[in-house]
DNA sequence: AGCACGCCGACT
DNA sequence: GTCGGCGTGCTC
């Protein structure tokens, strides 16, 4: 039998099938193992995407090393998968491979230097011992290695490793019948406590049998040494076994599963997905429905209905939404039923969720974008709530989208997909209206609850509170209301730090990151001035470090800054604040929402990432405290990206008995944007936007292909940009638009120089092989240090 | 990707 | 000679 191998290097010359001979100890290889594989003289991870009996290559074939898991990690769903969205993205089929598994997966490679003379041995690079070569550093040290390698002194061994560990615990067995325990218990001496102890609980329960330590431990209340000691005497036999680590272990508490009766416009959108749920129809679904309409509780009947047929459910979240509580409502609906993939949990557990969603342990996986890749079988049903989030698009290579590759798996599986959203993407919303998607509106909230009151504050005509031009009375006013009434606030500022830039008065001069075209941004609580790209830093300067005048000030509000503020203008009140830097540290993000729950804190104040999804009852009140800062990012969506923001955040107020209001502050109080925001109308929004893309030929009336080149030398990206472009413009379609290149928005980032290529097309037969043929050239320049970047379909063009 | 191989100039 | 640097081609 012949394994046909995919190997673990990304780059376009290796992006194809190597075939190996399986040798007949490895005859259990199936598709979608994960084997080791010898490759020219190094050893490699790869997987295994076909089986056949003949090969070209018959007589150069080298055997399979290991098949290194018991059950074959892919699916042949993911198999397949793998080739056709590597195809769509540009990307090499291994990386879309390695992004389906969890980190654990991906191999350790290893390059061990070992002295073979006596002479050798005794140099100090060794120390007696083999070094890794992939660890040396030190020129000089490779150089002797290298000269050892030469005259046969030292030889190199190449080694594939699997990080993957499956957590075990001991368990001890009993090996006598119960009537021997006792005569053992008799003859032990009085003083042995322990040891009469484990005995004991032996001869009490001896079906209980076998134990886990921990139980061992807690029950007869003994210690290693007692076990050790009595595996030694023959009492007992030790044996590990496997167990899953538990992500969910710290909040297992009971909740009792709260029973939700439907509205009409619910049961109508629920009984059309139970029916392709039942037909098998890969139907995709709009779920369109405004804030508090009960969008969930359609999703879980929708889920218990799969799950009835005897078919899984898949649903994805964005990755902001995993919060506890919305995990503990799918859990209480669902029991052990469900599991969990998301960025919070160590590789470990992120593994042994993974491996209970593959043996079919669990029926219904919850998770971010990468688990639209979970090894789920039988499919019944997918989900992706709040499908406008551009999360589910990933920026850096592979650049997919969740969305897309859920359609794929529906089509595979014969199942619906539903989209669900309060303001969904203009494309979908816009495939909904030409009848490709089928949409399901609710209109009408689930809790009969009226929605929020939204004032937009136009800031050009506005007293400020303080010194500063940051927030207008009207709101503070309405913040000391709620305060004094003992009602919470969510105040939203979508920019961290104090402030945005620092400004000489002298000279002009501004202060900016040495890697990139960016301003520096002034960190008042760690006393640094910090990039937010790449992360560099430097202390905050007292003078002008160009002219050394003292004459310099700091502006652009960030959320530190109105953190100060509002201390300084109300006295005594307690502010939270979320933003990157607060919840950087594991854990810190659920800290901080339990807080603000048990009104530890009068607000919440944060990024955007406060947006969404939470729900406090004790929230009446709103601010958004400059709504401009998403409007005027130069993007062909940021008016959508904009709406989007104020309806989600709008939907934080008022969620229970009491009413909501929102306080909108902006320069730009006529902005459809804003204005349709205030009114929550998503349908006018759409079709005015619908209209304004028209107008400037952009999605969802053209399909779009980004094509960026960086390289450390400007001139180089601009002119292989340049290359690029006469390449397209001679292959392509005359209707065909193609933009650029120009320096991106941002033109430097991380001292790479960034120039861009936007094709906009509608019908375009050669683009694909074209593309792939551009993807094979950016190989060959690579070594001048030009990097081409091709993003199909990009959620951002800056 | 990263390794061997081969060619070339530089140098103890 | 011998060493290191770099370009080229190959990996089942």
């Amino acid at each position: 039998m012949i394994a046909q191998v995919i190997v673990d290097i990304a780059a376009k010359q290796t992006d194809r099938i190597f075939e190996y001979h399986v040798p007949d100890e490895l005859q259990d290889v199936e598709v979608g193992s994960r084997v080791f594989v010898p490759f020219g003289p190094r050893k490699l991870q790869g997987f295994v995407v076909g089986l056949s009996e003949t090969s070209q290559f018959q007589g150069k074939l080298k055997d399979l090393l290991l098949v290194v898991d018991e059950m074959p990690p892919l699916t042949p769903e993911l198999v397949q998968l793998s080739a056709d969205l590597a195809d769509h993205v540009f990307s090499y089929r291994i990386s879309i491979l390695k992004t389906m598994l969890p980190r654990v997966m991906r191999a350790n490679y290893r390059k061990i230097l070992t002295p073979l003379t006596e002479k050798a041995k005794q140099l100090p690079l060794f120390q007696g011992d083999p070094v890794d070569l992939n660890k040396m550093t030190d020129v000089k040290q490779i150089a002797l290695a290298r000269k050892l390698l030469r005259h046969d002194e030292a030889k190199i061994e190449y080694l594939v490793e699997n990080r993957a560990k499956k957590k075990t615990e001991n368990e001890y067995q009993l090996c006598q019948s119960k009537a021997e325990y006792e005569k053992i218990l008799a003859s032990v001496r009085p003083n042995a406590v322990n040891q009469r102890h484990l005995l004991q609980d032996i001869i009490q329960h001896y079906d209980a049998y076998p134990k886990r330590q921990v139980e061992l431990e807690k029950e007869a209340g003994v210690n290693t040494a007692t076990l050790t000691a009595a595996v030694k005497k023959k009492w007992l036999k030790k044996q590990a076994v496997e167990v899953y680590r538990d992500p969910l272990a710290g909040f297992d508490e009971d909740q009792p599963d709260k029973k939700v009766t439907l509205n009409d416009e619910q049961t109508a959108a629920l009984s059309k997905i139970t029916t392709a749920i039942e037909e098998k129809q890969d139907q995709t679904f709009l779920l369109e429905g405004i804030t508090g309409s009960g969008k969930t509780e359609v999703y879980l009947h929708a889920i218990s209905k799969t799950l009835a047929e005897g078919r899984n459910a898949l649903m994805l979240v964005p990755e902001i939404s995993l919060t506890p509580q919305m995990v503990r409502q799918v859990k209480a609906r669902f029991g052990g039923e469900v599991a969990v993939l998301h960025s919070g949990l160590s590789e470990g557990e992120l593994y042994d969720e993974w491996r209970r969603i593959r043996r079919g342990e669990a029926r219904v996986v919850v998770g971010a974008r990468s688990a639209v890749f979970a090894p789920l079988d039988n499919i019944g049903l997918i989900v992706i709530d709040e499908e406008h989030e551009s999360s589910y698009k990933q920026e850096d290579n592979p650049r997919y989208h969740a969305r897309d590759v859920a359609i794929w798996r529906s089509h595979y599986n014969h199942c619906p997909l539903v989209l669900g959203s309060a303001t969904p993407s203009l494309g979908s919303r816009a495939r909904a209206q030409k009848g490709v998607y089928e949409l399901l509106r609710l209109t009408k909230r689930a809790n009969q609850k009226k929605l929020p009151e939204v004032k937009i504050i136009d800031l050009k005509h506005v007293q400020f509170a303080g010194g500063q031009f940051d927030l207008s009375v009207e709101l503070v006013d309405a913040i000391k209301d709620r305060l004094a009434k003992k009602e919470q606030v969510i105040l939203m500022l979508n920019r961290r730090g104090f402030a945005n830039f620092m400004l000489c008065r002298e000279c002009g001069y501004v202060m900016k990151c040495p890697n990139c075209d960016l301003s520096l941004t002034m960190h008042k609580d760690t006393g640094m001035m910090q990039c937010h790209y790449c992360g560099y830093t430097e202390p905050i300067p007292q003078r002008c470090p160009q002219c050394q005048s003292e004459h310099i000030r700091f502006l652009g509000t960030g959320t530190q800054k109105v953190q100060e503020e509002l201390e300084e203008l109300l006295p005594g009140v307690r502010i939270l604040r979320m933003d990157v830097d607060t919840t950087r540290r594991k854990g810190s993000y659920k800290k901080i929402l339990d807080a603000f729950g048990n009104h530890e804190a009068d607000i919440l104040l944060g990024t955007q990432m406060i947006a969404k999804g939470l729900d406090f009852p004790n929230v009446t009140l709103v601010g958004v405290i400059s709504a401009d800062t998403s409007l005027w990012v130069p993007d062909y969506n940021s008016s959508e990206r904009t709406f989007e923001l104020l309806t989600q955040v709008s939907g934080r107020a008022g969620r229970a008995e009491k009413t909501g209001e929102v306080l909108i502050q902006t320069y730009n109080p006529d902005h459809y944007a804003i204005k349709l925001a205030q009114s929550q109308d998503y349908e006018r929004f759409y079709g005015y936007e619908m209209r304004v893309r028209h107008a400037g030929n952009y999605p969802p009336y053209f399909y779009t292909v980004l094509i960026s080149v960086a390289s450390k030398n400007e001139q180089h990206a601009a002119q292989e940009a340049f290359r690029i472009k006469r390449r397209l413009t001679r292959n392509l379609h005359p209707e065909t638009i193609i933009l650029g290149p120009t320096p991106s928005a941002i033109s430097r980032l991380k001292n790479q120089y960034y120039y861009q290529i936007l094709v906009k097309y509608k019908k375009e037969m050669n683009l694909n092989s074209l593309l792939h043929q551009i993807q094979y050239s950016a190989q060959e320049i690579k070594k001048y240090g030009l990097n081409v970047y091709i993003d199909n379909e990009p959620e951002r063009i800056i």
